[in-house]
DNA sequence: AGCACGCCGACT
DNA sequence: GTCGGCGTGCTC
């Protein structure tokens, strides 16, 4: 990565009353406006212009306002909103990332903007009983909500329901009836400040000697990148936090970045166990006024350390001190609609932009980024045992060939042996395939049809438990029919193929008493609701856990004993660049729930029809580091990241005849030239997406070769219809 | 992104 | 004869 045509430091020579100013739309540029007589703006100004025949918010934005457009056509900037003005470090980033992504700055903007903080804070509303109230005939839950409000001041309307147990809507009704009076509550809580002081874990002389290399970056207020790599369970995050408490220690912030359900109350609790409070979040599921509040915190400082998913990567720290990411590898830093960008990439621009030091952890870490530390740009620190004496699970496989499921099973009998075995013994098993509902495929045993999607390349997916089948893709669903669509046979259609509710129901049948707990992103919607179930896991009120790959990230369970992967196979299917490093991370990560407690071995069995396949033979043999070099060999040669870079081009339209004919444009004005190749124009493997016809293009670059003006060349070189659409995707994650 | 302008089908 | 569909184009 590299910054290409951002624009550089301050304007020299601004023309007198003329300001550029950014607005959160999919302009090109900024736009110029004048500056009326007596108000005085500065870049970062957030303020409302008129454009067209509306008022918009915008933000007095960096460079000489260009006089592209004549002084007669200027309208002058309605108002200077009171609103904090964005930092400079952020305008840079929004430019660096338009410029790396080849998205309009507005749409970047769009999203640093996507916040109700720029709304007026709105007085918090409590509730105090009417004086006449308790003369009132009361319902049993009216007269606890009188009785919660008796021992204490008002309330608000959440804490008070949670307070006397009853629905939110017991209050609404109570106010209705004039039995509740409003009153503003006093000033929103602070945050709590973290105590770096605050007694932690003990560490063992590896943690030190990490955590000491990290301590020294904080202190030394520069931009550095340190890999921090640990198998699962070797304690990364209590020698990160150490560098974190640095930070606390030094007055400044810290950003901790997350994959989204990660941000889970068990990861937290850990951040409260070190530092004696929970820190800010951020995530998608919080509250407007939340939002609004945390939002405040940061910009002011008051909040020091912020725990967040990938849009936190915008948040307005006035001294950020640290940036962490944690899960790095995790495919779900990339965001893959709107603005195409990599957050955890972008997050170390930030800290570049911050001279800030940035940790990576993983137990697995990226390809790119393994490239980058063996070329010395990022430092890398290897934590090389589990902590606490515990020992890294026993990984076998199980060949499916010759351990062959009985008929309508999917579990091999040498893995229902082992989960009988753990269970008897009063242990947690998990069972894990990464694939929701009931069955992948609908087929009529008669005419072979398959049930596919209206608006996708796509097979409908069964969800027997919503009686529907529905589409992963568009989220089309529809009910499950009776008859063939095709050949209209009776009773024909049968499911092929498991998916976990499959697998709930046959362990059902092989393992009738235990407790079952579903784990899939449609069952555990939100960070609370992955809560309650590790803290079901936590408490032993669950013997077995089938889930999807939300199973694998980060989690503790410290009496889960047997892991069983139902098809390891699965991710190497599709055969893209990334198909076998994919593979390895999430069932490496799948691995590290077993057994994490000293004294007591997890073991873990992958069933596959390949078992030879290279990718289960290094799981097996613990052998990332042979992956690794594998996988460097046969990607080196055809500079392949990350030993070359890729962009991709996806033509969409409605009809396939134009995704057709401009994709052939795209391919003849297509770059060329030494350690420059295009792939395509191809169908892409997701041929149509939501009713959209989809056409790809790649474009392989040496690494030495930046890719943007490559792309901005070439996409200037044709001209686009309305109808179609071109999407970027530099660094590509899915090839989908 | 909005919002207008503009050119072709079914309604009071 | 108008209301209204959304295709194309513009907003400093």
């Amino acid at each position: 990565m590299r910054p290409t045509g951002r624009p550089t430091g301050r304007p020299t020579g601004r023309p007198a009353g003329r300001v550029p100013v950014l607005l959160p739309y999919p302009f090109p540029t900024p736009f110029d406006y004048r500056v009326p007589q007596g108000m005085a703006l500065a870049p970062g100004d957030i303020v409302r212009v008129p454009l067209g025949r509306r008022e918009v918010i915008g933000v007095v934005w960096d460079g000489t306002a260009d006089g592209g457009v004549g002084d007669n056509r200027l309208r002058p900037v309605a108002e200077r909103l009171e609103a904090p003005p964005m930092r400079q470090d952020l305008r840079q980033l929004i430019d660096w990332i338009a410029s790396y992504t080849l998205a309009a700055p507005g749409e970047v903007l769009a999203m640093a903007l996507r916040v109700p903080a720029l709304a007026e804070e709105t007085a918090r509303i409590g509730w105090q009983p009417a004086p006449h109230a308790d003369a009132a005939r009361l319902t049993p839950k009216r007269q606890a909500v009188l009785d919660a409000l008796a021992t204490s001041s008002p309330q608000s309307g959440p804490a008070l329901a949670e307070a006397a147990c009853v629905s939110s809507g017991v209050i609404r009704a109570m106010a209705d009836a004039g039995l509740l009076l409003p009153v503003a509550l006093a000033g929103t809580p602070a945050f709590a400040a973290p105590d770096p002081a605050h007694p932690g874990p003990i560490l063992s002389p590896d943690q030190r000697h990490a955590a000491n290399i990290l301590c020294e970056a904080v202190s030394t207020r520069a931009f550095s990148v340190t890999l921090l790599e640990g198998v699962t369970g070797s304690g990364k995050t209590e020698v990160y936090q150490e560098a974190i408490a640095e930070a606390l220690r030094q007055g400044r912030q810290t950003l901790v970045l997350l994959p989204e359900i990660a941000l889970s109350a068990q990861g937290l609790n850990r951040f409260a166990q070190r530092f004696g409070v929970k820190p800010a979040v951020w995530h998608s599921d919080l509250s407007p006024a939340t939002r609004r509040r945390t939002w405040r915190a940061v910009n002011d400082g008051s909040a020091p350390v912020v725990v967040g998913a990938r849009s936190a990567l915008f948040l307005p720290f006035p001294d950020l001190g640290l940036v962490v990411i944690d899960e790095e590898h995790e495919t779900a830093f990339k965001q893959e609609d709107g603005v195409i960008y990599h957050a955890r990439d972008m997050a170390i621009v930030r800290a570049r932009l911050c001279a800030a030091p940035v940790v990576l952890a993983s137990a697995t870490p990226s390809l790119e980024t393994i490239a980058n530390a063996e070329a010395g740009r990022y430092r890398h620190l290897i934590l090389p045992q589990r902590h606490g004496g515990a020992v890294l699970p026993d990984v076998s496989l199980i060949d499916l060939r010759a351990d062959t499921p009985a008929r309508g099973d999917f579990l091999a009998p040498t893995l229902i042996q082992a989960v009988t075995d753990t269970l008897a013994q009063g242990e947690q098993a998990m069972l894990f395939l990464n694939r929701r509902g009931y069955a992948p495929l609908t087929l009529c045993r008669r005419c072979g049809h398959r049930v596919q999607c209206p608006n996708c390349t796509a097979w409908l997916v069964e969800h027997r438990a919503r009686r529907v089948l529905t589409c992963h893709h568009c989220g089309h669903s529809q009910g499950i029919p009776q008859a063939c669509p095709a050949c209209a046979a009776e009773q024909s259609l049968t499911a092929v193929g498991p998916g976990v509710e499959r697998i709930v129901e046959e362990a059902a049948r092989h393992f009738p008493q235990a407790r079952v707990l579903v784990m899939a992103s449609d069952t555990l919607t939100g960070p609370d609701a992955a809560s309650r179930a590790a803290s079901q896991i936590t408490g032993q009120q669950v013997d077995l856990i089938i889930g999807t790959q939300i199973v694998a990230k980060g989690w503790h369970f410290a009496h889960l004993r047997l892991v069983g992967v139902v098809d390891a196979d699965l991710g190497l299917a599709g055969g893209d660049l990334r198909a076998a490093e994919r593979t390895v991370q999430l069932l490496h990560q799948v691995s590290g729930r077993a057994g994490r407690e000293a004294g007591s071995p997890g073991r873990v069995m992958l069933q596959s029809w390949n078992p030879e396949h290279p990718v289960m033979q290094s799981l097996t043999r613990h052998d990332l580091a042979g992956f690794r070099e594998r996988e460097a060999a046969e990607r080196r040669p055809g500079h392949w990241p990350p030993y070359g870079r890729l962009a991709a081009l996806i033509i969409s339209a409605p009809e396939a005849a134009d995704a057709d004919r401009i994709a052939a444009e795209l391919g003849r004005a297509a770059p060329h030239g030494e350690g420059i190749t295009v792939l395509g124009p191809a169908p892409a493997p997701l041929a149509i997406l939501r009713g959209r016809h989809r056409r790809r293009l790649l474009l392989r670059t040496r690494r030495e070769i930046a890719v943007q003006p490559l792309l901005r060349a070439w996409l200037a070189a044709v001209r686009v219809p309305a109808a179609v659409q071109v999407d970027v995707d530099v660094d590509p994650v899915s090839f989908l």
